[in-house]
DNA sequence: CTCTATCCATATCAATCCGGCATGTCAGCA
DNA sequence: TGCTGACATGCCGGATTGATATGGATAGAG
């Protein structure tokens, strides 16, 4: 296999580099070589070797020399106007792809339970975030666990502040964010504001407002089975398709309900939440979760301010 | 005057050779290493150097290397796209300045007498230019002799066949084509037609439809000139502006005129075009000229051709 | 489960390329 | 006619690039 003549007509052939468009242009806007040389910080012979070079790789002449500088042929002013923006588009794709390897431009995508959209830490964290990036175009997406877990694996979300049934998820990495727990919401009118349960027993008879399975079967799941657990089961009279929906029901009085302790983070009108040992002994973790190929540096600044945030 | 690091940040700094770029792509594209190594002809290794380069100089890792070939991260993808651009750009860039210097392409604008341009050799002549290099813009102007002078002066003419009073025009190359004299021109339906005269002073009596010297100086000094030698002074009973109004007027027998030879090239229905010895005596040579500092390859094939078809 | 094939990474050497220095040549100018 | 400024040429040293040899890791086959 011995070093033939390229023998396939590769479009990559032939040099015409950088180097020498860079020069030329100097030379072009001096009008002399020697001046370019100055400007370039490089000696004259090689400009005029370089330059020399060019042409003959284009088969053309570009400079006219007199005996005072030269001139630009007509070829010569063509290149000169092509080399500026050949240039010009290479220290665009350098300054980009920096940006871009820095994560100070690009896209993330976001799902937020809705529930969580509220808590400090995390609505801190998507403060610093857009702060720190405000070129990168940063999407939070409201979603439910579900939704979002598999909107991860299709690769449409980024990542996910959600509720997993496990830290380990084939093709996704986690990193858990801090540990939720149950409370009990009642209405402020209701008895029970006035007078909190001490134990779970006492609500045997209460009405209760409950969620569907289908929305959010993580979160169903851990509940019912802490609830098994503890030989508990509520009397369920209302329906609610998610915790806003569930917690406006219990606002209006329909009933009391469960729910993670991070809706408690800020207020609700006519809403009081109320801590039961029994419930807090329900660890509901929430996680952080993003897909393990994805190596985009604007995710992994997200990342790390995730840990800034939570410690 | 040591050599120390470049102090003023040039925007032409760090490499990003197209070397490089030709080189990731092949392993974009074939996503391996070392199937592109065989594929651009390089050892696996020097591949392998030039992209940990390419990731040095961007600050960003551009390939995730697996156990089996690898795979573009989101930088990686973005540098894919701008480099496949960038170097289609180069070789755009290539061909068209190559094209460009054998004049290939590119513009040569040409100003004709409207006389001439029915003359056999400058029709050949403007045919064949189109024929052999169908992708130049040229563009034939139908101009007068003082005009195109003015306008190649200026530069808005590359070339023009036309008089001149002398081939040593400053700032210009001049070449002869051809020598033109002067013929009669008379209606065909006038006694001169049937009966030509021998000496031009058979025609003193003899109505003549004339040129302004404004119009072209250079044609009506010299044919003026001829004429205060021969001792002759036309009875000018008519005006025309241009040699086809003067033609046109002698068809419709109005007088009798005197023409370059050039007129009679093609034959015009109701004119006579007579021979005389002292009117072929006026020597008018017909010239190519073109401004010395233009170096178009576009102009320089036709001032070629021009060598082809006038001997 | 081991063995092998494949692929990427590293080290070293040789050739080539590029820039610097010294020098030559030519045109314009006093 | 000598001088100056500008481009061209020859040669040398240093840097860059590619080839060869080799190591390490992983996926697939028996």
């Amino acid at each position: 296999m011995d070093r033939v003549r390229d023998p396939h007509p590769d479009e990559t052939r032939g040099p015409v580099e950088f180097r020498q468009l860079s020069y030329f242009i100097a030379v072009a806007e001096t009008g002399s070589i020697s001046a370019a040389s100055r400007r370039v910080h490089v000696a004259q012979p090689a400009l005029t070797r370089q330059v020399r070079l060019l042409e003959e790789d284009l088969g053309t002449r570009l400079l006219e020399r007199h005996a005072r500088g030269v001139s630009l042929t007509v070829a010569g002013q063509a290149l000169f106007e092509e080399a500026v923006q050949l240039l010009d588009r290479r220290t665009q794709i350098r300054t980009r792809l920096t940006s871009l390897g820095q994560g100070l431009i690009g896209k993330v995508s976001l799902g937020v339970t809705v529930t969580h959209l509220w808590v400090p830490e995390v609505a801190n964290l998507l403060r610093r975030y857009r702060d720190r990036y405000p070129r990168v175009a940063f999407e939070v997406f409201p979603l439910l666990s579900g939704p979002q877990l598999e909107r991860l694996r299709e690769g449409s979300l980024d990542a996910g502040i959600l509720y997993l049934d496990s830290a380990d998820q084939p093709g996704l990495e986690t990193r858990l964010l801090q540990h939720d727990h149950l409370m009990l919401a009642v209405p402020e009118a209701s008895p029970w504001a006035s007078a909190p349960p001490n134990c779970l027993s006492v609500l045997k008879e209460a009405d209760f407002v409950w969620g569907f399975r289908s929305v959010s079967p993580v979160y169903y799941d851990r509940v019912m089975a802490h609830f098994q657990r503890l030989g508990f089961e509520p009397r369920v009279v209302q329906y609610g398709a998610d915790n806003i929906t569930i917690l406006s029901m219990v606002a209006a009085g329909l009933g009391i309900a469960i729910v993670p302790s991070a809706s408690s983070a800020h207020p609700m009108p006519g809403i009081r939440f109320l801590h039961l040992e029994e419930l807090a002994a329900c660890d509901m973790p929430l996680w952080l979760a993003w897909r393990s190929s994805n190596d985009a540096p604007a995710l992994h600044n997200l990342i790390g301010l995730v840990e800034e945030v939570f410690g």
